[in-house]
DNA sequence: TCTATGATTCGATGATTTTTGAAACACAGG
DNA sequence: CCTGTGTTTCAAAAATCATCGAATCATAGA
């Protein structure tokens, strides 16, 4: 991952209420939630709502998939571990509490 | 570490040249560096700088130190790895492509 | 085809962020 | 006590972001 994507993806998760969607699509696991769903569940208007998923998608931390008339939101967990490994690769290294950066690259 | 201060550490990496002052103090290490160092470095005015390094200092994400007319500005990687730790607790979980989440826990 | 429902797009508005020069502050050295 | 250098604060302008209601689009089902 490179750091325009890095940015793109720490943005996407830096307001509380996308981390909130994309926490409660992680917790939804593999089979996803709508936006109906997370409307409600987040007490937020739906128009508020896309555009935060919009927002998720475009840093590749959401996907979307169309089924009858609902569209299912689910995290992509992949392009998470990138940002981690990206944050561990060039945010952590030098020196650190109890390892020689944040934590093992491995 | 909790949701809201996840948000203000994310938010501060969350910008392009607060990103590269980041990375330019972990990869000075605990040496540290100056703000006129850092202006110079990235080509951009004291003052601007001035407001990013308040805003990661602010995130707790650096630590600022005086010597003599000099600040010395440092990485503070515990922080970075309490907000890796949110992220891999919170924003992991479930399922993924090859461990249970996105990475090892431990 | 018509209607109802789930979802997105559009437009407007208010809030927040980023940036910079100028001014002020802090310290060192003569 | 001055002067010079490093740094921050202030004020203001431009840009971006977040939010919502209204309008529109897409699909299912009668």
């Amino acid at each position: 991952m490179e750091e325009a994507a890095a940015v793109i993806a720490l943005a996407a998760l830096a307001q509380g209420l996308r981390l909130r969607v994309f926490r409660a699509l992680v917790g939804a696991g593999p089979q996803g939630l709508t936006p109906g769903a997370l409307s409600a569940t987040l007490g937020v208007a739906a128009s508020t709502l896309s555009f935060h998923l919009k927002e998720l998608q475009h840093a590749g931390l959401v996907s979307q998939q169309r089924d009858g008339r609902h569209l299912i939101y689910r995290p992509e967990l992949a392009r998470m571990n990138e940002l981690l490994d990206y944050l561990t690769a060039h945010c952590c290294q030098g020196q650190g509490p109890d390892h020689d950066g944040c934590r093992p690259v491995a």
